[in-house]
DNA sequence: TAGCTCGTTGGACAA
DNA sequence: TTTGTCCAACGAGCT
């Protein structure tokens, strides 16, 4: 059999621990390693993103030895142009799990059996398959704890190491820069550069990296934004470069060397596991990044303010550790976990702009931009997702910012007008007899806008008296 | 089955 | 300054 095989490359841009790849090359035949820029995709990615992208196929192709092929168009065309001019016999590749990428791969796996190919789809992104953790009655989970638990608790199985001595069939590719991923004009993308190295090799180092310098104290230094203290690897998991089960691996080796770091690790195991439930919830309720899981929201009294919405995605609102928030992901595509929360809490509840605008912002500039985790966190913080936020939990963006930048650290690297005011007053420097010149006055006021918040929260729930 | 327990990340206020 | 208590939906998940 020397028919060639093909490997359509998505979310798994990697060589290593990677079961489509690793299945093709057992195949024997020569491999067609593509990577499709659909056109059609749904949401189409972000500029972060396909900033990202560019990089990490170039990291790729490097590793494939200058082998991958590029085409861009509908998938449902091009792979069977690809098969009809190499007499390509089969197909393989590592699912998707949002909406539009599970019914596109349905669509292709129909028309490619009916043609009398094989179609042959793996496991690359995720520890369980969504579909694997059930509650007991069989049906889907809701709630992280009772899901985590039963995730947990499941064999992931060997790593595969990256193939070796591939065989490629190949073909014409378009030129990656007829892609125009990156930003010219203008080139925002410096910052980007300053902070990220996409490409399986050094997700792998970072990972090495973490585990050494920063599991120990994770469970705490996890919180603070100041300090580098969290693995940064959300990128470079989203596309792929990295599995979770490679992950998991390397963290069980280095608590196998260490126990004292045990519970560092399970904590940032927990993290992983977020990750996998998004997916699962994802993959259950397609509609995840505009559609409330709880239908009552449908009713919620959300204000337009184009102003507040400018302010916020500017980091422009006066309040300083959200205005941090926003510049830190404006610049470097990313933003502190923690002050994702805060940020997200105060488009929220103290603007009461709707979710899904914010969720939109996320998505357009995030490297690390993920229909999952982005869906499922926005939801989680509007406290219309799965599980029960209280709705009375609001953020106070001053108090976070004491509690967690206690000295204003994080702050100062971001907010530049802010780094000479005093520790004291660095999370409300409109205190100051004279407030700095070039940074604005908060935006809003937050006991007025808690209280409006709880208010419009309540007429969710008629019984309750407003 | 019906009842019980529990829920990633907080804030306001009182003592 | 710190610590404790209340807030108190509601539905998932378990027994």
């Amino acid at each position: 059999m020397n028919t060639p095989v093909i490997i359509w490359f998505r979310r798994d841009l990697r060589l290593s621990d990677n079961p489509a790849l690793a299945a093709a090359v057992a195949a024997g035949a020569p491999v067609i390693p593509v990577y499709i820029d659909d056109i059609a995709q749904s949401p189409p990615m972000g500029g972060a993103s396909r900033w990202w992208l560019h990089h990490s196929l170039v990291a790729l192709d490097a590793s494939l030895y200058g082998n991958l092929i590029l085409r861009r168009g509908e998938p449902k065309k091009i792979i069977p142009e690809i098969m009809k001019e190499t007499g390509a016999s089969a197909l393989y590749l590592n699912r998707c799990y949002d909406g539009y990428s599970v019914a596109r791969d349905t669509e292709i796996k129909t028309a490619l059996t009916d043609a009398g190919k094989a179609y042959h789809s793996f496991n690359a992104s995720l520890l369980n398959e969504p579909w694997e953790i059930t509650s007991n009655s069989g049906g889907p989970m809701r709630v992280f704890t009772p899901y985590w638990k039963k995730a947990r608790a499941r064999d992931f199985g060997a790593l595969l190491s990256a193939p070796k001595n591939i065989k490629f069939h190949k073909i014409k590719s378009d030129d990656l820069a007829d892609w125009k991923l990156l930003p010219i004009k203008p080139d925002w993308s410096g910052g980007l550069r300053h902070a990220w190295q996409p490409g399986e090799a050094n997700a792998q180092k970072l990972t090495k990296e973490f585990l050494q310098d920063d599991l120990q104290g994770y469970a705490d230094g996890r919180n603070i934004p100041g300090r580098d203290h969290t693995s940064r690897l959300s990128p470079h998991l989203h596309f792929g470069e990295i599995s979770p089960r490679q992950i998991f691996h390397a963290v069980d080796i280095a608590t196998a060397q260490n126990h004292a770091l045990a519970s560092d690790a399970e904590n940032f195991r927990y993290e992983i596991g977020w990750r996998e439930f998004s997916y699962h919830l994802l993959f259950h309720n397609p509609d995840l990044a505009t559609k409330p899981l709880q239908p009552k929201f449908a009713q919620f009294p959300w204000l337009q303010n184009k102003k507040h919405f400018l302010a916020w995605r500017r980091g422009q609102t006066g309040f300083p550790i959200i205005d941090a928030g926003m510049r830190e992901l404006w610049t470097t595509g990313y933003m502190h976990n923690r002050v994702r929360m805060i940020v997200a809490s105060f488009l929220i509840k103290n603007l009461l702009l709707p979710w899904q605008k914010g969720e939109r912002w996320f998505w357009d500039t995030l490297v690390d931009a993920d229909h999952a985790n982005n869906a499922a966190s926005w939801q989680w913080v509007a406290g219309c997702g799965a599980d029960a936020a209280p709705y009375y939990r609001i953020f106070n963006p001053v108090l976070q910012g004491e509690k967690f930048d206690p000295h204003g650290e994080y702050v100062r690297r971001w907010v530049p007008e802010l780094a000479d005011v005093p520790d004291k007053f660095i999370h409300q420097p409109w205190l100051l007899p004279q407030p700095p010149e070039h940074y604005p006055a908060p935006i809003i006021e937050l006991k007025t806008s808690r209280d409006r918040a709880l208010r419009a929260y309540k007429t969710l729930n008629p019984g309750d008296e407003i």
